[in-house]
DNA sequence: GAAACCTTTTTGATTATCAAAATAATTAAA
DNA sequence: TTTAATTATTTTGATAATCAAAAAGGTTTC
């Protein structure tokens, strides 16, 4: 790596290190006092557009179900969220936020809300254009590599698989 | 949150959740196969630049030192680092990687590097330097947001001390 | 109506984390 | 120079997050 990209690297890897223990420290007050940060994303997940399925959930925390399961089991029994088994398909659980479920979600997204501006208030015109279409650059890499690298351990799984079936 | 700050909030929060999933699953190779992305996020702090005291490295991973014991612990039984007390101050700890320590770090870093190298790579030199003048200013905006929010957290712990001692 | 398939939960195990108590070593104070 | 205060780390006890694989409960297909 040349200089300038070491400098580059250690910022985005302390700046991403210090958002979640950002986010953990504001948790200090009101309602989300009894959730932790992890609680709360999956709050954020479940949203308030109404019932989602555990599978869409987990999917878009990038969990596996039973993961998930264990979460809302303790966020069903603070109070955040509801679930049921709709009666058209009883296979699948849904999942959606109560009032409180709600108020946290708010509480929260404003507080991405602010921060957001905080760090856009740090910034003139030009630089918030950088920032947009660099962000958007930076997240589709993610999503590709995540992807690739997802197939790249399924195909190396299967094959291990197949080993040991032979 | 306007439409804008919605994009960005939710580019930071998706790209936030898959690069821990990503770093993660690109450990599936080699060296890194034993090892969890947070012993390697521990390798990483702990560095090629010598040996470091166990609150050194504790403050840079934001984590308490009893918590950093437990994974230093499990990296010397794997071999990825040392662990000894220098004979002039005997109540600090030092820790550095072995050879096989410093193989993962390298392997580690060349995995930011081409992270880094991807996303410059859709920059042109304007859009680069001021993403450079960027990420420096939101660091310096989160570093202070939780050194802050650490205080304000202690004081509020002090108080409730006090009331408890009364 | 049995077999195949889908969705979720449970189980068993590991890792990460903290606060508070215990241990070990040094420095300051009496 | 023993005693007290301070500093640095480890241990303890508890909880949360995570996964893969097995189990359970439903639905579709043949």
């Amino acid at each position: 790596m040349l200089k300038q990209e070491k400098k580059l690297n250690s910022w985005f890897v302390d700046t991403f290190n210090r958002i979640s223990k950002v986010e953990q420290r504001a948790l200090n007050e009101g309602i989300l006092e009894e959730i932790s940060l992890n609680e709360l994303h999956t709050i954020e997940a479940i949203g308030i557009e109404g019932p989602q399925t555990m599978s869409e959930v987990a999917a878009r925390l990038l969990v596996t179900v039973g993961t998930l399961t264990i979460s809302v089991n303790r966020l069903v029994k603070k109070g955040f969220v509801w679930r049921y088994r709709p009666e058209d398909d009883r296979r699948v659980v849904m999942v959606l936020l109560t009032e409180k479920g709600k108020d946290a979600y708010k509480l929260h997204q404003d507080f991405h809300g602010k921060m957001i501006k905080s760090v856009l208030a740090e910034l003139d015109k030009n630089e918030e254009k950088v920032l947009l279409h660099t962000m958007e650059k930076i997240h589709d890499f993610f999503v590709a590599l995540d992807v690739s690298l997802q197939e790249q351990n399924k195909e190396k799984a299967e094959k291990i698989n197949k080993e040991k079936i032979r």
